[in-house]
DNA sequence: TTACTGACCTTTT
DNA sequence: AAAAAGGCCAGTA
């Protein structure tokens, strides 16, 4: 088990540059299945403890946090916000301009 | 080994 | 277009 899903998706994770999310779904297709997103979830869970782990650019699907309040949901808005993360009025992110691109930024245009 | 959970996503109505 | 239901994967008990 050295060579997990879930190793892979830390990987992924700690290749999120800042100031930009990414989805579970992203990262889970990033990691070779397109719908483990839920399995993606789980693995922050158990990396939840590892703070080297950028957990906090993960969000879901509407570029909204999916922790609950008090649980984290605050926390990681904050932690965004420090990134340099904008959130709507109705707290979603703008993933057409926060969502991290993979192939974008293997480019490294910007 | 089977069953259940979990911070989800996709598709259909 | 929005809402609802189903399905998918990984990990732990």
């Amino acid at each position: 088990m050295v060579h997990s899903f879930s190793n892979r998706v830390e990987d992924i994770i700690k290749s999120i540059p800042e100031g930009k999310v990414a989805t579970y779904g992203q990262i889970a297709a990033c990691a070779g299945v397109p719908r483990g997103a839920r399995g993606v979830a789980w693995i922050l869970h158990s990396c939840s403890e590892n703070d080297r782990l950028p957990w906090h650019r993960v969000v879901n699907r509407k570029g909204g946090i999916s922790l609950p309040h008090h649980q984290g949901y605050e926390l990681q808005m904050a932690l965004l916000k420090k990134e340099g993360v904008r959130f709507g009025e109705s707290g979603y992110i703008d993933l057409d301009h926060y969502g991290w691109d993979p192939d974008e930024s293997r480019s490294e245009s910007q």
